[in-house]
DNA sequence: TTTTGTGCAAATTGTTTGCAACACG
DNA sequence: CGTGTTGCAAACAATTTGCACAAAA
């Protein structure tokens, strides 16, 4: 969790490339990332580090450790979909921006440019530039705002 | 943390009127009871539990439980600014909504209706209800957008 | 005097860190 | 080989829970 979304993304959509950035950053390629990361690249959803442990055999703090790094070459980033474990997935594989019902869980993975209008009036508004990639957008999906009154 | 904010705010501006409350509601106004109310109301901005225990000298487990059965009756919320611990906040004082800057920390806090035309933007695209009060929006205030290149 | 609520200690969940052994380059 | 990495255990932060005891009503 220290690398917050502030490293530029990159284009990777493979272990294999990943591997290769790594290696190019004087980073160690190590048995343990490999599968993080062939992990992450073959998930067509976010996975939680416990959940990347367990398909992998791995020691969480060794994920834990993993993600880290791979979030800091770029190839990686978290996302945090309300309460719960944070959510990793590719940066290559998702440019997405996340609205989360509260009542039912169900999320809306959208490409970032789906947001930009609702980024517009916040900046137009506040001078203030969101980011929906780290912390979605969390309120009522359409369903449950019909279903009940509140 | 049982309670998000699915519970109607109620206007109540006071640990006096908030005692009057929970009397109504059939449960028992106890000394911890009040002095996590007067805390809460006591205070300008939003509190951690943590410092909630730390003002009235009473254990977090008890403060915890308090905030919950304080949320209950719709005299308390709580929101997530970022990482770190639930904020709480009388519900009253506080028909506000955040925007918090990842880099520098900073918080907008501005009354909900403020954030109607965003609202609007979202419901309009999406069907759906977007609320910020539980969890905000998150990005870069205009200060540290500008400074830094990202 | 009967519940309901408290305090304390211990369990839980998510994540980080210290350190000796290990394995990539 | 030498240092970056791992695995394990332990520490940590935030929050929840179990239980004997205290105190509202």
């Amino acid at each position: 969790m220290t690398h917050s979304h502030n490293v530029p993304a990159r284009q990777v959509r493979s272990a294999e490339e990943a591997a290769r950035v790594m290696r190019a950053a004087g980073l160690r390629v190590t048995a343990s990332r490999r599968a993080v990361a062939q992990a992450l690249f073959a998930a067509s959803d976010p996975l939680t580090a416990e959940q990347i442990a367990e398909a992998t055999g791995g020691d969480p703090a060794s994920v834990y450790r993993n993600l880290d790094t791979l979030e800091g070459l770029g190839l990686v980033r978290h996302v945090h979909l309300g309460h719960g474990p944070g959510c990793y997935s590719p940066t290559a594989q998702d440019e997405r921006e996340y609205l989360v019902c509260e009542e039912c869980g169900d999320r809306l993975a959208l490409p970032a440019a789906r947001l930009d209008a609702v980024r517009a009036v916040v900046r137009d508004e506040f001078g203030f530039e969101a980011r929906f990639s780290h912390f979605p957008i969390v309120g009522r999906c359409a369903r449950c705002a019909a279903a009940s009154p509140g």
